[in-house]
DNA sequence: GTGGTCTAGACCACG
DNA sequence: GTGGTCTAGACCACG
């Protein structure tokens, strides 16, 4: 899998890793329980330091997407937890984005189009 | 219209401030040419900074929300561009949105279902 | 409040700082609403790195405990979130330590004196 | 005795299997004098290394819970050393988890109650 | 070899 | 002035 970071971005790299890990987690590209790029591969990889990547990890670890461990390295979990509801911060996100739309022309049907797309990848 | 400040958020004040309005005008809470409270005012009621509403209304008037003169201060426009499309930084974030529902068990269903809501508000 | 770190102990810098604090909400020493130092007084303070102190100050406020913002900088929370349960690894943990206890012949109404005493502080 | 590894924990695989055969000592599933598997045979059990098995078994030899000799090979020791008194480190921790149980709202009856139960096991 | 921690120093956005 | 992010480099425990 292929990472890639916007530096104009105002999204902080470790998010914008951690953002393109959860969407490869969740399209499939990345099936439970494999092996992510080890910290300094990574860093090396993308030309950023592995601080930043230990970061991305330790979140993701932390919102139970991926484990650590000091011999395998980082994996993908094999059972993620699903709470069935979409978060508070997403969900206001999500409003944001729909008005956004909306205000730009944007009907309904193209948004519910957008979603079948990202559901389908 | 009431604006509510967030302080555990990580979203900026300026930002929080900025999507609520947009938001209203969105749903048609704010109608075109309606007038916006003043800088000042909307500062006390919120009780923050007059620079971060300021910053706020800057940021709506150079993204085509808003415009602003000395006499009538800040009015809601009455014609907003329409693009016709979602932003790429929408779609991206949308799409961030769209894996992490997924990944918690949220169905294509039931986010169309919130879209939905979010239209009829 | 004092900070006092234990060089020689197992346990990082920034979880001895961040049981310090948590051990301070709960005894009432750091009130609701009250300021804690800045990042930069609490490094100088202690005699270690900025990052460190940072670390601890995004992890009690991922945890509910503090909540941070640019104007104010950290403050401990007036509402924390109550579970009204003791965590799964605190739970583990408390049974490891019961044990211990038992085999060093310490019993079970010693080990109940000394919650009673925390309690109290 | 089982052991189980909890390969999403912070905990050391070695601690956490030392912790449980403390935990089994203090609770009599284990027996003074009886005999605990091989280094080899447990590792093959639990699925990890042999030094990992090893450094439990040195480390509970070192802290007096058990013997080793070329012969018998690990056991559990018949006369296991009572301090009388909780150790610092355990006492600390003690602290932060009723801390961080008070702040959760639990009482202190109900951390008795959960002392209780751990030492009626 | 792996992730985890820490330092010394820097720059940034927010307010 | 504040916390947040990032770098370049180092050392450590675990396995």
């Amino acid at each position: 899998m292929i990472i890639k970071i916007d530096e104009y971005s105002d999204v902080p790299i470790y998010m914008q890793i951690r953002n393109q890990i959860v969407m490869g987690i969740s399209s499939g590209e990345l099936k439970g329980g494999e092996q992510l790029p080890t910290v300094r591969a990574l860093a090396l990889e993308i030309g950023i330091n592995t601080m930043t990547v230990s970061k991305t990890y330790q979140l993701l670890k932390q919102e139970g997407y991926i484990m650590t461990d000091r011999k395998n390295g980082a994996r993908v979990r094999e059972n993620i937890a699903q709470s069935g509801v979409i978060s508070d911060s997403n969900r206001t996100e999500l409003k944001r984005i729909v008005s956004e739309a909306r205000l730009s022309g944007v009907s309904k049907e193209e948004l519910k189009e957008l979603i079948d797309g990202f559901y389908s990848e």
